[in-house]
DNA sequence: GAAATTCTGCTAGACGTCTGTCATTTTTCA
DNA sequence: TGAAAAATGACAGACGTCTAGCAGAATTTC
């Protein structure tokens, strides 16, 4: 049970003074290779590891966190900043103040004014929603060169230079989703529609890429893609036709948003012959109570609350410098309608505990 | 961006010293019923909240928190102890030790025992998964009432003083299942094997009892129950024996475990008639692997890691007598051949970042 | 009214780290 | 060889809370 090693074990141990070792593990001043060695080796030999708290304390430290998520209909965006408030509270008590920004949805400049501007306060970290774009991957690596922790959430960007990515695999989840698909059919032929925002979003394009992956070799083929641009009129008109085009669509998997739309054109199916198998993304308002009513059979969610919260301690594991701990993967909840959660309630924690 | 209010605000609010206030807010020494007012006011008008680090700090706060988990062949208990582990790592960093302490699984007087040795030693808090007992029941309060956390894993103690639940609702896990073989069936008739380790053990029930309200009034039936005392030859060879007796078998659900001897069974299927569908618990090396190999088609996990996560986050808010977040339900994972995470990697964090 | 009890205020030293200043020593290079 | 530059040591004041002890004031009890 003995006290945890502190600096002041490490510079006795290196046989340097306590200053020589602070500006070792913070990196300020310069220090000699031969002195930074001994006391790299005293950190390891002791097994020093920074008390957090201290650190914080002393620092008076107030982590200044930025999300920068889309705007517009997207209820799932929506759905991620009410997330994002609720964790903020939470996170209050820790010293953690995080702003939610809302921009244009595909707008690269937008999102470099946004990044720029920030750049000009003081901010210790920023997660925003990847979109691949020259002007943003500049942005960043500014940000970045500043100190400044960047993190890619729910999209990724390959190309740029952000310290972390959170978000599922959506080939994956395509692959789920066919998954699921030939679940249904248990070895019977079937068609699939797939329906789109559009291919050029790079997370719809790669589940469609996972489905028919998952597909290839079964009985089930798919049909040809919809792109409906997030918008549930468009969605409507151009499933109503695609069905009525073709009777021999067994099962819908929607990978993008708009899906009210879809939900209008199954709520008015006839009985016979049965409605196809439906499957979509997100667990949203609209999506929830179709699952209920029987519309729908599957709804593939990313988690947002995982990712919020993956994202918000990736950011103070990188504020405080410290390694990121290994993250497993976010693996995509699968809900039907006997598997829903509750709604959630809000509920308002005390400030302090009862006194005995 | 003022200031968090410190304690040193809140007695000049409220008119009275540090002192007074220190009185109040850890409930030591006697206040008046006027000045504890004045304080409580100030507490509130303030919007105070206890600066954890800096507690932590002052008091060289070290949480000492045991996890007492059954022992015995049952290979998710070892997943859970693995998991618990590397939580404790990981937490080292934040000064908690957790200690894990295997004891006989089933056996109410060890259990006892073991939270008696408990009770001797400084320790924060405790999670324990669940015995129904009433000395057990005893033991807890007698914790409890010496400022010791409680909590229970995996399998709740309805009747007893602990301070909180973490784990799934097994109801829902066994109407999950019924939910995904009405998928499979897609309004065809059929009949479930359901398979327990014993029907006295809770969850065991409660999922059978998910399964057939799930499944009632459908044009799936359920055969008669087989009980295999989670044990893989016992439960191999009453399922041979029930599938040989009765060929409308259309889907197994396994709700316990032993699960090694249904994989055999289903391992030895003839292609005729096609094998039934099959959903088991619990993401093990032997389900994962019957998942790939196309033996079985669904596992339902009750995400261990997040139990662990929340048991021991449970256990800090408990210590540091903060009020609990509200828990959202942790709704079990669906896997299926196409989702499954990759497996994990171990992969040794370094204590320090690097210098710039 | 005196004594006992309860309540309150004051003070000071931890806890481990960060940050800054200043003086001193060692190294480097012209 | 001397001057500039680099490296190091020493130290002190924060950060917010906990803890302990002691003295003085207010209240209750006999």
């Amino acid at each position: 049970m003995k006290r945890a090693p502190t600096l002041a074990d490490v510079a006795t141990r290196a046989g340097v003074s306590y200053a020589t070792v602070d500006r070792v593990v913070n990196a300020r001043g310069s220090v000699a290779t031969r002195s930074k060695d001994l006391v790299l080796q005293a950190v390891s030999d002791l097994g020093y590891v920074r008390n957090v708290a201290a650190a914080n304390l002393a620092q008076a430290r107030t982590y200044r966190f930025c999300c920068i998520i889309p705007d517009g209909t997207n209820g799932f965006m929506q759905r991620v900043c009410d997330i994002l408030h609720r964790a903020a509270e939470a996170l209050a008590t820790d010293r953690v103040a995080v702003e939610v920004r809302r921009i244009a949805a595909f707008d690269p400049v937008g999102l470099r004014a946004c990044l720029d501007d920030l750049a000009a306060t003081p901010v210790d970290g920023i997660a925003l929603v990847g979109t691949t774009d020259a002007r943003v991957d500049a942005a960043i690596a500014a940000l970045r060169r500043r100190g400044v922790a960047v993190v890619t959430l729910i999209s990724d960007m390959p190309g740029s230079t952000r310290d972390a990515y959170v978000g599922i695999d959506n080939l994956t989840a395509g692959r789920t989703a066919a998954g699921l698909i030939l679940l249904a059919h248990r070895g019977k032929a079937g068609r699939v529609l797939p329906i789109v925002g559009a291919l050029s979003a790079r997370d719809h394009a790669d589940r469609i890429d996972g489905l028919r992956q998952s597909l290839a070799g079964s009985g089930v083929a798919v049909a040809p893609l919809i792109e409906g641009l997030d918008r549930h009129d468009v969605v409507a008109g151009k499933v109503q036709a695609a069905l009525s085009a073709d009777p021999g669509i067994t099962a819908i998997y929607s990978a993008g948003a708009g899906n009210a739309g879809l939900f209008r054109v199954i709520a008015g199916w006839t009985d016979t012959p049965p409605r196809p198998m439906v499957v979509v993304h997100e667990l949203l308002d609209a999506s929830r109570q179709a699952l209920e009513q029987g519309l729908i059979d599957i709804v593939i969610d990313q988690r947002p609350e995982d990712e919020v919260a993956r994202t918000l301690d990736a950011l103070r594991h990188m504020a405080d410098r410290r390694p990121l701990p290994p993250l497993p993967q976010i693996v995509p909840a699968i809900y039907i309608k006997e598997n829903l959660p509750v709604a959630r309630s809000d509920s308002r924690p005390v400030p302090l505990a009862e006194s005995a």
